[in-house]
DNA sequence: GATAACGGATCGCGCTACTATCCATTATGA
DNA sequence: TCATAATGGATAGTAGCGCGATCCGTTATC
């Protein structure tokens, strides 16, 4: 398969795909002659799969490339849900706002999230970007004076925690390794958009039952 | 209050407070002179909100503009849980891929989150923003050969049913209806990296239990 | 043997979220 | 009182991201 195939196939338009295997998001394709290549159904896999995330689940191109990278070094199972958990989202922001962001040990949000996580006694690698992550909310609420401590996190906790069960169970049915690394990506990444969505028509259902036509 | 406090005491530069004046982020602060301004508590409050949503939960600034203007507007709380959830995150991609995206109708997938919803006894608006959401994710596990159809979504949606109800518990205890809605946006919009890191850190755990050191 | 497609490289573009600079005006303090 | 600094308002410039457009010499194709 010639390039102009690979993209007729896939939707996705030649110099994108150009663009994508300068930066290495895709692997270059067999090279034939000095300037002709031959590209694999590999090929259109990766493809898809980039532009689902770059696309549906808006992932940064260089955050796709270090999920990618993950998928494709050989390692267990866990070792690639570990390094798509901390695979970034976006950019960082600049310093400023607060001394905090340069201070080397935990900020007090991150402690508070490491204490959430031994009282639900999960054994997760201590420096994982999620905890950072989770770290980073509970400063903000505690900036924002809302009231919401890492306590009232803890039955949010349990929820993920039975969520994360359904995701290891949809890992079933897949044969090869790197097929199975790709689902764990899928479930773990794709879905959150639609466990937002989710949680957002929860949301519109309960406040109109609760709050609909009730104003001050 | 004059700009330069209400930049120290926010953390935030003056330029770009400037900039958040500019683009109706911010509302102007009482003019006294030509050239002078007075600001109050309100806006330090503000833009607090505005560096919270925008540095932590990584929200676009016209984004965050939408949901200010939700909370301004008077109207009930469940008319600011709509537009809240109405909010788009990102920017949109081009065309091309599918034909699908210029479609009118609904794709597959929305029509699928439709079932969903109906399934799970949900009532909400049916424009909502959500519902293209969770459809387009639908279309790309359908697009990928996934075998995660919308049933699959079933146990999740059930789990973020109990969410909501933890979500609308955290509403108790505000003031004012102005309060009320601050709270509201960061009950919403600012635990989702928080529920998302639960979800990855339980992943984490889970994927220890039960794939590690048990390659092919 | 003409034409089209190929790969590879470079340049440019539109967008976002700021940052910098200039300006005339107004507060501030020795 | 008068130099200095800060203010608000406007305009211009910047860095990074995700591409698209174009040129190039080479190679397939009819």
């Amino acid at each position: 398969m010639k390039i102009s195939e690979l993209s007729r196939r896939s939707g996705v338009s030649i110099p994108t795909i150009k663009y994508y295997l300068r930066d290495g998001l895709l692997p270059q394709g067999q090279a034939t002659a000095a300037n002709q290549a031959e590209y694999g159904e590999e090929h259109l896999r990766r493809l898809r799969l980039i532009r689902t995330l770059v696309g549906v689940r808006r992932l940064s191109v260089s955050a796709v490339k270090e999920i990618l990278g993950a998928i494709t070094e050989e390692g267990d199972l866990h070792q690639i849900f570990g390094i798509v958990t901390d695979a970034r989202p976006a950019t960082k922001l600049k310093k400023q706002a607060k001394e905090e962001e340069t201070a080397e040990g935990d900020t007090p949000g991150v402690a508070d999230a490491r204490r959430l996580i031994t009282e639900m006694g999960w054994e997760v690698s201590p420096g994982t970007a999620a905890i950072q992550t989770l770290g980073d909310v509970l400063d903000a609420l505690a900036d924002v004076d809302a009231g919401i401590g890492w306590q009232s996190l803890l039955p949010y906790a349990r929820l993920t925690d039975r969520m994360s069960e359904l995701d290891v169970k949809q890992m079933n049915g897949a044969s090869g390794l790197l097929e199975l690394a790709e689902r764990a990506v899928l479930v773990s990444v794709l879905l959150e958009p639609a466990l937002l969505a989710l949680r957002r028509l929860a949301q519109e259902d309960k406040s109109a039952r609760l709050f609909s036509g009730t104003p001050e």
